[in-house]
DNA sequence: GAAAAATTGACAATTTCAGTCAAGTATTGT
DNA sequence: ACAATACTTGACTGAAATTGTCAATTTTTC
């Protein structure tokens, strides 16, 4: 039941994104150095966080990557799915490919799984990254 | 973000159990044979089932496994956390044993996977093997 | 036009998962 | 007694996912 790296340095790499941003692009190395990841690694996240319409890459010499929309209204379970696919706990419970598992009409487990990925997914909905901005610059 | 078989064939091996251990002990053959899992991998779920004192083996000839309390007072997170280990999204968050990440204090985000984490134990926790037992038999 | 930086795909080391196999121990039915 | 049954436990293995690395390419700016 971990999360893998990809969800943890994702919603990392964007928060210390929302937090640089207000003056141009921000590369992938200053943000690989600050946050101790690497810049190879990050290019994969931000290239999923692109396609998710979260980010937005400009190239060139000073380029680097701005928040595609607000802060505060970009919610963290974004960020998760958008690096990690949609939130279930089972192949069974995948939100619109569902595969049909021969034993589904017998299965009483299957509302469970669902249930509680909802759980998940409605806690990181609960938070947005202007919320995690908030928290970092407080203390 | 899935649930390893571990936990989906435990929680499916232990209501399987509750339904027929009414006379005596179950074997892992007979489990096995109805829910489609290997009786040598039950083997090893089974025993951490038996180290968390949620079932009780029985050896010899007629031999097999008993649940170790009422199906009513076995929650379904704990089942979860027998077979697959503390409930945690990550390693910093392991009850007990965090380890300590060189960046917690500046850390944002450790929060919010201690937070989703007890959203999904409190979901697992809130239904017992006696709810999935009586609904198995509504059908 | 050279340097900086994103874009994208291929690839590899490591770890985890899922399950098998086998040797050993305990108990029971006959 | 003893053979059959069934749990107990550890070692081992193949497959898959994870977690990156590396390199070639494209785009833009100074």
């Amino acid at each position: 039941m971990r999360l893998s790296t990809k969800g943890r340095y994702a919603v990392r790499a964007m928060v210390d994104l929302a937090l640089h941003a207000h003056e141009g692009p921000v590369s992938r190395a200053e943000i690989a150095g600050r946050q101790g990841i690497s810049a190879d690694y990050i290019a994969h996240l931000f290239h999923r966080l692109q396609r998710a319409k979260l980010i937005r890459g400009v190239r060139g010499r000073s380029g680097g990557y701005l928040l595609a929309r607000d802060p505060a209204h970009i919610r963290i379970g974004e960020i998760v799915r958008a690096v990690e696919g949609p939130m279930a706990l089972t192949d069974c419970t995948v939100p619109g490919q569902e595969t049909v598992c021969p034993r589904a009409s017998r299965c009483v487990t299957r509302a469970l799984w669902l249930k509680t990925a909802q759980a998940v997914a409605e806690t990181l909905d609960s938070v947005t990254l202007a919320d995690l901005c908030r928290q970092a610059t407080e203390s």
